[in-house]
DNA sequence: TGATTGTGCGCG
DNA sequence: AAAGCGCGCACAATCA
C-alpha cells in the first residue's frame, strides 16, 4: 500500500501476534494503519525507507527490541523516537515547569533491559525468552507518544528537548548498529601480544609463564614461600612482615616504597590485569568472527553518557589497540576530541576568554599563554579539578588563578555545585536533569539542623552536601559533553549513510548484511569514535568526521566562536601515537 | 553453596 | 602522584 502524503511519524507496536504500523501527520493525527506479520516487519520498513516517507520518524517502545531485527535483515531507518529513553528525559527535566502527565506512567520507567548477549535472544520476539521492561503494545505506544508530545510542547524551551530526544534516539539506533557491525579484531595480533608479555598460555588453570616467574620473584623477595600476590589482604600481611608500612596494596602506594619486592610486584599486577581482563579467556568469550561485539547501553550513565555491558568495552587497554585491525582492503578512521569537556564548559558558560584559549588547538597551552597558570600540566590538573570539585592538593592551589582568568566558566560549575549542596537539581545544556537526592539525604540534613545535633551529624551532613555538590558540578559538564558527542555521532551516521556502496559483489549485496560494503561506525567511547571503511573512502570519511563535529557544535552552540578540535587518524589499526 | 561486598585497576 | 567526576569487570573475602 502507498502511504498518504504528510506523514511525519510511524508509530509501531504489537497487537496480538502482529505488528501494527500507524502513520501520523505532524500533529499526531492518524492517517493510516497497517498490520503486518512479525516476520514481515523488516520488509514493512524497507518498503517505506525507499520512498518519500523516508524522512518520517519511527516511534517505538525500545530501540533494540525493534531495530535488532532490522539490523539483522540489513534494513536501516533514518530516524526514530525511543519512547523509553525519551520518557526518562521528559519525566525528570527541569525545562518542563508543570509535572507532566507522563510522570504517572511508571510502566515506562523500566531501566535498559540487560540481556545476556546471546545471538538468538536478540531476535526472539517472545517475551518469555527476553525480558523487556517497557510495554510494546501499539495502544501503549500511541498513548505514551501523545503524552510525550504534549510534555515537550509545554516546555520552557521545547526546541532543546526536541533536539535532546532526537539525539538520544539517534544514539539508540547507533548503539544497535555498533553491535551489529562489531569492532574488527585481529585475534592473531592479540594472541601474539599475550604471548610476548605474559609468556605461553597456561595449559589448565595455572598462571602464564612470565606471571608465574614473577610470582616466584615476589615470594623470594618476601622470604615467604606462600605469599600470594592475588590476594590483597594476604599480600598486605606479607608486606608488613618484611617491615613495609603500607596501608594498602594499591599501586600508587607501593610505588612510594623502597624494597626489592616492589618492582616484580608492580610488574606482576600489571600483567595479571591483562591476563584476567583481556587474556585468552576474554578473547574466546568476546571475539567471534573477527569482531568484538560489546553491548552499548545509551544513557546508561546518570549523566547521559553511554554505559556498556559485557566485554568491558569502556576499558580496552591502550596496549590492545594494535589488535583493532581493519579488514583487508579496509581502513580505520579513528577520531577523538581534544579536551572535550573544557571546551563544552567554555561554550555553555559563554566564556570568550576560555574559548580564546582553545583557539590554538591545545586548550591547556592556551591557558598557560593567558598567564592563568605556569605550565601545561598545571593547566590540566587545575581545569580538571575545577570540573571535578577538587579542594586540596595542586589542583586546589591553582584554582584561584583559574577563577580570575575565567570567571564565567568557573562561575557556572561553582553555581552547579552550590545548587547540589542545597539538595537541588541541575540540568545540561539541552535539559537532561540530575535526579533529586534520595530520601536519606533529607534525613541526614534534618538531623544536622536539630539544635542538639552531634558533631558527627553535622560532619556527615556537610560531607554529604559536598559529595552531592561535586556530583552536580560535574553533571552539567559531563552531561553536556555527552550531548555534543551524541550530536556528533548522529550527524556522522547520516553522512555515512550517503556513501555509495563499494564493489559490485552481488553476493554481499544480496546477503542484506548491513555495512558489508559501506563505511560504518565501529566503536564509540565518550569522546572518541572509530569508523571502519573501505580504503578508497577513508579520506572522505575523515572529512565527514570533521564536518560532523562542526555540525554538532553549530547545532548545540550556534555561532559561539569555539571549535572542537579533533585528532583524526587513518590506518589499518586503531593504535594511538 | 551461592549471593553480596570490597578492592584494585582499566577507560573517559 | 593523588586529589576530585563518571563507569565495568575480575577476583577474593565475607555473609547468609
Amino acid at each position: 500500500m502507498s502511504d498518504p502524503p504528510g506523514i511525519a511519524w510511524f508509530v509501531v507496536g504489537d497487537d496480538a501476534a502482529a505488528v501494527v504500523v500507524v502513520a501520523c501527520d505532524a500533529e499526531g493525527r492518524e492517517l493510516s494503519r497497517e498490520r503486518v506479520d512479525v516476520a514481515a516487519w523488516p520488509d514493512a520498513v524497507r518498503r517505506r525507507a525507499a520512498d518519500e516517507t523516508a524522512s518520517a520518524r519511527w516511534v517505538w517502545s525500545d530501540t533494540p527490541r525493534w531495530d535488532d531485527p532490522l539490523a539483522a535483515a540489513g534494513v536501516r531507518v533514518a530516524r526514530c523516537h525511543d519512547l523509553r529513553l525519551c520518557h526518562a528525559i521528559l519525566r525528570d527535566t527541569e525545562l518542563i515547569p508543570e509535572a507532566p502527565a507522563l510522570r504517572a506512567h511508571t510502566e515506562w520507567d523500566a531501566a535498559a533491559p540487560v540481556d545476556p548477549p546471546v545471538a538468538q535472544a536478540l531476535f526472539d520476539w517472545d517475551d518469555g525468552a527476553v525480558v523487556r521492561g517497557v510495554p510494546h503494545g501499539i495502544d501503549d505506544a500511541l498513548a505514551e507518544f501523545a503524552r510525550q508530545r504534549a510534555a515537550i510542547a509545554s516546555a520552557s524551551d521545547a526546541g532543546r528537548l526536541r533536539l535532546l530526544c532526537a539525539a538520544e534516539s539517534a544514539g539508540a539506533l547507533i548503539a544497535v548498529e555498533l553491535r551489529a557491525a562489531g569492532l574488527p579484531w585481529d585475534v592473531d595480533a592479540h594472541e601474539r601480544l599475550l604471548v610476548e608479555t605474559l609468556g605461553s598460555r597456561p595449559l589448565a588453570g595455572g598462571r602464564p609463564a612470565r606471571l608465574a616467574s614473577l610470582a616466584e620473584d615476589i615470594r623470594s623477595a618476601l622470604g615467604d614461600p606462600k605469599a600470594n600476590p592475588d590476594s590483597p589482604p594476604q599480600l598486605l600481611r606479607s608486606l608488613h612482615r618484611v617491615g613495609l608500612a603500607v596501608e594498602s596494596t594499591s599501586r600508587w602506594e607501593l610505588r612510594e616504597v623502597e624494597h626489592p619486592v616492589i618492582a616484580p610486584l608492580l610488574e606482576y599486577k600489571k600483567l595479571a590485569r591483562l591476563f584476567s581482563a583481556n587474556g585468552w579467556a576474554w578473547l574466546g568469550e568476546w571475539v567471534h568472527d573477527r569482531r568484538f561485539r560489546p553491548v552499548y547501553v545509551p544513557a546508561g550513565v546518570v549523566t547521559g553518557r553511554w554505559a556498556s555491558s559485557g566485554g568491558g568495552a569502556l576499558q580496552i587497554p591502550r596496549m590492545l589497540r594494535r589488535a583493532v585491525r581493519a579488514d583487508p582492503g579496509w581502513l580505520l578512521v579513528t577520531a577523538d576530541v581534544a579536551q572535550l569537556e573544557p571546551r563544552v564548559l567554555a561554550a555553555m558558560a559563554g566564556d570568550l576568554q576560555l574559548a580564546d584559549a582553545a583557539r590554538g588547538g591545545d586548550l591547556y597551552e592556551g591557558i598557560v599563554d593567558a598567564g592563568a597558570v605556569g605550565s601545561r600540566a598545571e593547566a590540566k590538573v587545575a581545569l580538571l579539578g575545577a570540573m571535578y570539585g577538587a579542594t586540596t592538593g595542586d589542583s586546589g592551589r591553582l584554582l584561584p588563578g583559574l577563577r580570575r582568568a575565567y570567571p564565567r566558566a568557573m562561575g557556572l560549575v561553582d553555581e552547579a555545585a552550590r545548587t547540589g549542596e542545597r539538595g537541588g537539581v541541575v540540568h545540561t545544556w539541552l535539559g537532561r536533569t540530575s535526579a533529586p537526592p534520595g530520601d536519606r539525604w533529607g534525613v541526614v540534613q534534618a538531623a544536622a539542623a536539630e539544635p542538639d545535633a552531634s558533631r558527627a551529624d553535622v560532619d556527615r551532613a556537610r560531607r554529604q552536601g559536598a559529595d552531592r555538590g561535586r556530583f552536580t558540578r560535574n553533571f552539567v559538564v559531563q552531561g553536556t559533553a555527552a550531548e555534543w558527542a551524541l550530536a556528533w555521532l548522529g550527524d556522522l551516521r547520516a553522512r555515512l549513510a550517503a556513501f555509495e556502496p563499494v564493489g559490485d559483489d552481488e553476493a554481499a549485496a544480496a546477503s542484506g548484511i548491513l555495512f558489508a560494503r559501506v563505511p560504518h561506525l565501529a566503536f564509540f567511547l565518550h569522546d572518541e569514535l572509530i569508523v571502519h571503511t573501505p580504503a578508497r573512502c577513508a579520506e572522505q570519511v575523515a572529512q565527514a568526521v570533521q564536518d560532523a563535529a562542526d555540525a554538532a557544535t553549530r547545532l548545540l552552540f550556534g555561532g559561539f566562536p569555539l571549535d572542537f578540535r579533533l585528532d583524526v587518524k587513518i590506518g589499518p589499526t586503531a593504535e594511538k601515537e
